[in-house]
DNA sequence: CATGAATGAGGCTTCATTCAT
DNA sequence: GATGAATGAAGCCTCATTCAT
């Protein structure tokens, strides 16, 4: 019962769900206020009335999907025991909803790195979440022996998500397809076994 | 015998010069035309006599920086014999070279994920020459039986480009010092030997 | 017999006390009706119920402070029998209200003069009658004899009224602290005495 | 023999001009940056090209016309000898430019006094200029006997300025017509011989 | 080989104001 | 008596780009 949380304008979502409908095909600087107003049915002035910045909107709304990102990645991982079987499952979930949630994927391999600003924001903290959890269960790992104790945790991470976010760069920029499951166990078994025969 | 090549004028090293700098320090659009001439100590108007635009500008300059890069892989790799040592040395080369290259892994990490027409524009035939050449020492190692046969060489690859880039992102970003030595050698193991005990 | 005045509701007052702090703080044009409403705890709406717009609120808050302002010179002037004697008090009871009540001087001094609008409004009238004020008292002291008779009255006024505005407006715009009382009797002194030795 | 100074590009000066000219109508705030480029016979980007911003076209304009201003009121005040035969000639001086020149006297009476920024800005030195030199004839007035010894200064040339400034202010807004030479004597004889007869 | 004056399109943002509830 | 969602007009400014000289 945390009371009746009232409900966003419907401008607010508007705009919202049209700024998401841009960023699908054009990236942040090519898309204008002018247009998102169109997009939205709604006027240019409206934008700032919710939103400080082009920016903030930006955030707002990567904040929303990355919420959404968040929350199915961690049902998942509750289906696996082992911590390698934990990584499997986010290597396969990250892969999944890159490429379901084009939007999602395109800020975070493309735009966002461009900004220093968006490190400072708010915004950031979110994706830092989802590398802390990563980070968490490969330490786990480690302690029950299921990962080399001489394992860089933070580099293992870094080849990691490096491998998810490359894998999908190809699919991101040039819609080429990929066959998900297998991409997933295919990186799961170089970076776990190794390529050594 | 391609005759003497007439030197590049003034005004085009300049230009060129002008724009790697503040590539360094900044973004591609938030680089403007006029900073371009004032840092070059030139006109405007001069940009446009040597590149067609602001873009063509940057392919130009990036496939400079990335001849070079490439030529000193190429020269390395001659050091190693074995296949896993001759990606071990790419990897150690590429780290470096980002590291120490700002402007070239600026672009390579950040802007050009951007641009669609990036992905189109001749630069990006040197990124693959780059690609193919790892992608090259993956299938010469599979036939000589020192990386394991059902590996897929192109997930190898996205692997290993993946780990190599996010692994230089905290740096290019943040300028968080990072570690080559260490770091080249912490992806290698992880991805040949694997992370299991 | 007026009847019963009902009392201005609640709304209306809250704005105007609003605005009237903003007003002490910045400029009419840079006080915006977002922050009036915001300062006031109302709705951007609830301004043009009560206003007909921006720039009637102002000037009802200008009357509201003048009243006050032109009462209390009214009061003090009884105190004075020379006509003299009364342009002291004048000059000596502008400074101080200039001076206190940093919103009207603020208004009179720097807003109003830049709208022509201004001085075709009623605000207007306010002043005039405190220009006549001073105009009264001039014509009953060159009557009287205590004033030279070959005095123009009207420029005798520009002259206290430009040296009381001018002394003010370093206050007013810079903070600088002024002695009142020593600034009346100086200005009085040269207005009256000449500054021939 | 400074050398050939290049002439301002025509496009700088017709934006000069235009604004000079529109400022002669209205206030500041209401002329926009289209206004000013249509009146040019310029686009709108080239005020930009050669003022930072709209308040430095008008820093710039300002300063053009107070230099002759200046200029003038310097070259008349060879012609009186005494302290207050200088300072005569500075309230005529003054007044006859204030009404001659009407964009000036509208900037420095009506528009600057609105914008803290413009006391910092380099315009401001201008002015002081201006009120140093009065300052200094004062000073004069005082040490050579001319002025009573006991005179504060800094009031007497508030008082002067305060009555300049306020005297043509009915004319600068209303376009009251004003006698000049009647009027300057009458402010002199004021303040120098004092309205007591 | 290079200049420098000028363009034009459009971007982001601000704000007073209205109106249905 | 008051809200809050929404408007629309316009403002300032930026920038890549062109072209005559």
């Amino acid at each position: 019962m945390t009371g009746k949380e009232k409900p966003d304008p419907p401008g607010r979502i508007k705009i919202m769900a049209s700024f998401s409908r841009l960023m699908q095909e054009k990236d942040f600087h090519s898309i204008t206020t002018a247009q998102i107003a169109k997009n939205a049915d709604v006027t240019e002035g409206l934008i700032y009335k919710y939103f400080k910045d082009k920016k903030d909107l930006l955030y707002q709304v990567l904040n929303a999907h990355f919420q959404e990102f968040h929350e199915k990645i961690k049902i998942r991982m509750t289906q696996a025991t082992s911590s390698i079987g934990k990584l499997d499952l986010i290597i396969l979930a990250s892969l999944e909803e890159y490429l379901e949630n084009r939007l999602l994927s395109k800020i975070l391999l493309l735009e966002v790195r461009n900004s220093q600003a968006f490190f400072n924001s708010g915004a950031y903290e979110m994706v830092t979440v989802y590398a802390r959890t990563i980070l968490k269960i490969i330490r786990e790992g480690i302690a029950s022996g299921e990962i080399a104790a001489h394992t860089d945790p933070y580099l293992l991470r870094k080849v990691i998500i490096g491998a998810i976010e490359h894998a999908c760069l190809g699919e991101v920029i040039f819609g080429k397809p990929l066959d998900i499951k297998k991409t997933a166990a295919g990186i799961s078994d170089i970076i776990f076994n190794g390529v050594k025969p």
